[in-house]
DNA sequence: GCATGAAGCGGACTCTAGTCCGAATCTCGC
DNA sequence: GCGAGATTCGGACTAGAGTCCGCTTCATGC
């Protein structure tokens, strides 16, 4: 496991450092050569993906198309999941921000419970348009979930709103709320099970309610 | 992908197939070969994962302990997270067995909701103890935690439970508690947040209790 | 400019999961 | 018993993820 994991590459979340853990990984040096090929990288494997879906290419195919080495590949995004989480940032980034400085109920402004329910249609409306980015970076090794830098904003964000909302040990259902947001879990519900994103939204989004009521 | 996983194997699960799923795929008829074959690859793959932990094990490994081909594992087995599966079944099926037929609050005579919260620090500490083998068999390829005919038990039960809590959308929200206990998450909150398990179990059955609670 | 050391590059290599198919073995009807 | 036909066996083979390390390229101080 490299230790360079994604790293001169999101480099624009400054603001609400404060509030919430959004990552910037220090935006130090990167050389001419290498920031070509993080670029080229990313729009070879946004291609090739689009192309031929994700399970379809392989990490010497994304290597290929890029011009580049699969050591070069290795080094810059760790592994195959850390590649997705690359090409998600802009989406989760986007989505950050609504909540960090959009408007209620989203963003500030809304009761906590409200806020918590939209987040979960939003999050999960996320997951569902990019559902095999989402589950590369959730499952190519295993924690992987985890350790990315978004998943630790989103548990932050609920575990504020459960707070908020006087549950007890808002650390741990803002942990279940988020295991049932999972690209597995989400894949089941909508690939397997066939159910419709606006129900399964309404339905989650009413579980989250129920989690997140105080104790009686 | 094989359609013969776990074929003839868990040979002893037939009453209660009225209430609830629980598989015993035709106890056919297995030749003599086949049979000791299963006997000797189950056996070498425990005492391998026993002495080396399920990571440091190759299925090359398992295939020369047992004394058998590769080929004859993956017809047996399928994959990886099949072998898992395998030597899950014991553990499971007692388990199953106490919910079906057991002492309350598991077994019947309790009230749905202290029955759920009871299954809940059950499974968890199911999980907890075999941790390693779960999680293989949960992730050994995608939606494989699905798939599996004791997944389908688990969730049968809390389905029935919450419905009979009076909760809305009972099914989905048993797919959420479920999701909340999978080796993933149950590993994150062991191992990487070193949390208590008994303190765990509290907090899950707790909020096994918030998801029951019928519409206000 | 240019020397120099650090960072980046790339492709050959390893390791393992999973597949395939000819050969061996078993079961059943006679 | 015994032959026929299906089932199972097993190891060589494929594919793809991830590693390694000598070579190249860049940025900085002089």
């Amino acid at each position: 496991m490299p230790e360079d994991v994604n790293g001169p590459q999101s480099g624009s979340s400054t603001e609400c450092r404060a509030e919430l853990p959004v990552l910037d990984r220090g935006v130090v040096h990167e050389r001419a050569d290498a920031a070509r090929n993080r670029l080229r990288v990313l729009a070879a494997a946004e291609r090739l993906f689009a192309a031929r879906g994700v399970a379809g290419v392989t990490m010497d195919d994304v290597a290929a198309e890029a011009g580049v080495g699969k050591g070069t590949l290795y080094r810059r995004f760790g592994d195959k999941g850390g590649l997705a989480v690359a090409l998600l940032d802009a989406r989760e980034h986007e989505l950050q921000q609504r909540i960090i400085s959009g408007a209620p109920p989203l963003g500030p402004g809304a009761a906590p419970g409200a806020r918590l329910a939209a987040f979960t249609e939003a999050y999960l409306s996320l997951v569902a348009a990019q559902l095999d980015l989402v589950l590369l970076s959730e499952t190519s090794t295993p924690g992987a979930r985890f350790r990315t830098g978004a998943f630790a904003f989103w548990r932050q964000h609920c575990r504020y709103l459960l707070s908020g909302a006087g549950t007890p040990q808002a650390d741990l259902r803002a942990d279940l709320l988020l295991a049932g947001l999972t690209a597995e879990q989400v894949r089941h519900w909508l690939d397997d099970e066939r159910r419709d994103l606006a129900t399964l939204a309404a339905g989650l989004a009413a579980a989250a309610l129920a989690l997140a009521r105080p104790a009686r």
